[in-house]
DNA sequence: CAAAAAAGTTGAACCAGATTAACTTTTTAT
DNA sequence: ATAAAAAGTTAATCTGGTTCAACTTTTTTG
């Protein structure tokens, strides 16, 4: 019986491609279930990031930082997102990217040899991993028409609609970041917009 | 024995994934040659994009229209790309983006149903769409980063720089668009550049 | 090849958002 | 609990890039 924090990625999987109960039980046994702390990195810059990684309970927090100090939010995790440094991940390359927990989490993560291994065992399993990888790049067009044509005030309210469920619990400064503008002009668009 | 059109294809396929000649020809057969004119659509709003396009010659242009009529360039794509509205073509919806001819071009169009059949049809087959969307993740993730920590006048070099054939096949207004930049801004760029 | 349309240039005025700096509030660690 | 550090706020000033407008060059079309 497998543990009920494999649960959430349980469905995940089965969501995207019909497995059967053995066929899904193999899949999970491949994954290895991590606890992290607040403030812990997953991935840092200097290391090759091994490991793909679904997130259980908690949320994260993926960035760079550029040569004057500032950091610039890349994407976010909560419960049922996938994060990791993809070009490292993919490539077997030095990260760029920190991976940071925002909060104390559980995550369930999965090796670059066990992913190499599930696409070559079955056909069902190629799938799975054909599906993410084309449904993350739908979203990052999506993303990348977001951040083209609209101004810094309309991605703050175009995010409060689409992620109610991770403005709260993502520091201010992080999310600034991630709109691409600072944090005192976001305070300013809070301020704004609470008074309006 | 197969039209030369297709070899660019054929090697673009052989380098992500092994397959027998037999093996290849079928896949190649599927795709459907077609010539296309300049300022000719291949994708529109309105419409599904029921094809992937691989670039066997000329250029083409993505780019969305928002309300006030200015035009956001998505994605350029030369010989050897592909290039769609994968968020139209993934999910059989109606298309958001333009997808032009900057020149007279040949195409080799993929069908949804064609590829879909294929990813069922052989493990190996479903590998190079895999991996097809998964470099193109990897792509869009540093694509993201260099938009958010890049300035319009570096965003400029590094596109120069990344993509020196490119840049002199499209249209100012379309590179400006794409750099998140007005056309005279991007004009007042190459004047200080070439005078310095 | 001529005329019209599209693309690119230049300069002046302007503005969305950055920077700086001093301050308040919240969180963390002892 | 309390001190120190981190996060968030507010306001004044500044600037990279936009807007507007008039113009020149290139491309397209009859």
């Amino acid at each position: 019986m497998l543990n009920q924090d494999f649960e959430p990625l349980a469905s995940h999987i089965l969501q995207r491609v019909p497995l059967t109960v053995d066929e899904l039980n193999f899949m999970l046994s491949q994954f290895k279930l991590t606890r992290v702390k607040k403030r812990q990195f997953i991935v840092q810059p200097g290391f090759t990031a091994n490991y793909r990684n679904f997130v259980c309970a908690g949320a994260f927090r993926a960035y760079v930082v550029i040569d004057n100090g500032e950091d610039h939010t890349i994407q976010f995790a909560i419960e049922d997102w996938w994060i990791t440094d993809y070009n490292s991940y993919y490539n077997a390359e030095q990260a760029t990217m920190f991976v940071i927990a925002l909060e104390d989490s559980i995550i369930l993560q999965l090796s670059r040899e066990n992913e190499d291994m599930l696409k070559q065992a079955n056909h069902k399993y190629e799938t799975f991993f054909r599906i993410s990888a084309e449904r993350a790049q739908a979203f990052h067009f999506r993303q990348l028409i977001t951040n083209l044509t609209q101004t810094a005030e309309f991605r703050y309210e175009s995010f409060l609609h689409k992620y109610p469920k991770i403005v709260n619990r993502v520091p201010q400064y992080a999310l600034a970041s991630y709109l691409g503008m600072t944090t005192e002009y976001l305070s300013k668009l809070r301020n704004k917009r609470a008074t309006k």
